[in-house]
DNA sequence: TGAAGATTGTTGACTTTTTCACAAATCAGC
DNA sequence: GCTGATTTGTGAAAAAGTCAACAATCTTCA
């Protein structure tokens, strides 16, 4: 009743957020079935790939009928650990800090902002969105005492680095990190990249150089 | 003296503006050349795939000293157009269009925010961070007007599809869309995804089922 | 000038990801 | 229950991407 013993390829796991969410959808709009080609249409990504990437976790189909969204919609729920709440903390409550701390779009998915850290003394002490701000001397401190493990990182790209050193002495296992540095870190934190400017500048240069372009693309991650 | 007739690995393309990216920190740092031994440690890409994406271009480097940044540098420049200013329009003044509207990260690559739209009569006819804000309505009009044709997306996701229907009628080629909708485009547009909810929810199923990771991940685009 | 060292460009192997295409299974209607 | 229409799951192939390895060539320095 455990995982599979079979690694599921990075390329699916990517996808899998995104086919929740949809079955989300579906589930709230009251549709009991759906085919791999339904799924297609609405998520972007070829039926074939769709069903491969399901097959992975086993036979969650029926042939000639479809998926059963109820049945997929929990299955994916265990999968991804919806059941448990990840706490995560924001670090730099600047402008794209803020944004994120304003966004309630991390509840949906049993993720919560927890905590945030600046320098600056004006918004140390304060709530952003319910978010209470901490001072960055305070980061060891606070993510130990309450086990937080994934970081949001939203600083300016000059105090990535020494900051991210920070975060590796505590017990963080992931960083998502929008910042443009390219940081350092032991093997056994994962990073996610999501480079705003890089995919500004990627958009625009396969607009000039691929000039009817195949569809697709989602950020973030390479590889 | 144009584009190389053969067409450049997309892999390939999403990583170039982060190369021309950190050949101008090597420049202003005063770096003369620099090998792709190095260059592999700064941007976190293996030197071997460095060079093999160098190489699409021609020989760029001399074997035994490596590539000289200044050539390298214009080199990339030419090629990511950066000649030429790239003018954007963002859609939705929320908190996340208000961080890039603040954010100055786009003047550094030539793409500029030209303008913003929304549909909240108390920011229409202001101006953030030196954009001016015009009423939603106006969209068709004021991008024809200015001939933009790159858009960033970060209105709410209900409204997303039919905001898209109406920038498909101007005269746009490339959508950054940062709404979690998918949308539906004429396959003659471009779409690069950012779906930060689902980069996080990502992220945490690594970190729960990929117990000690290989590096690297650069949103984006997800390909 | 010559020898030692450095570093590219590229071949080829390998890995990962996508896609085609179809047998097998199920469904739906009569 | 039979028939025709669906739709999955997957084998096999293609496509895309990564990476190790090394000959070729340039640099550097004595």
């Amino acid at each position: 009743m455990n995982q599979e013993p079979m690694r599921i390829p990075q390329a699916t796991a990517k996808r899998l957020p995104l086919y929740y969410r949809f079955l989300q959808n579906l589930h709230s709009s009251g549709k009991q079935r759906v085919s791999s080609a339904e799924l297609s249409e609405a998520v972007k990504v070829d039926s074939a790939t769709i069903r491969r990437d399901f097959s992975y976790f086993g036979a969650l189909g029926k042939k000639g009928y479809g998926y059963n969204v109820n049945y997929l919609l929990s299955f994916f729920r265990k999968t991804l650990d919806q059941d448990e709440l990840t706490e995560v903390a924001l670090i730099g409550v600047g402008n794209l800090g803020t944004a994120f701390l304003n966004y309630n779009f991390l509840k949906n998915n049993n993720t919560k902002i927890e905590m945030a850290f600046d320098v600056d003394e004006n918004k140390v002490g304060t709530k952003i969105g319910d978010v209470p701000v901490y001072h960055m001397d305070e980061i060891e401190k606070r993510l130990e005492e309450q086990n937080v493990t994934v970081a949001i990182l939203t600083v300016p790209a000059q105090v990535a680095q020494p900051i991210t050193d920070r975060l590796v002495q505590s017990e963080i296992k992931g960083i998502l990190n929008f910042t443009p540095a390219r940081l350092n870190v032991p093997s056994s934190i994962r990073i996610h990249h999501i480079d705003l400017a890089v995919e500004l500048q990627s958009l625009v240069y396969f607009l000039k150089h691929y000039p009817v372009a195949e569809q697709e693309e989602t950020v973030s991650t390479d590889k």
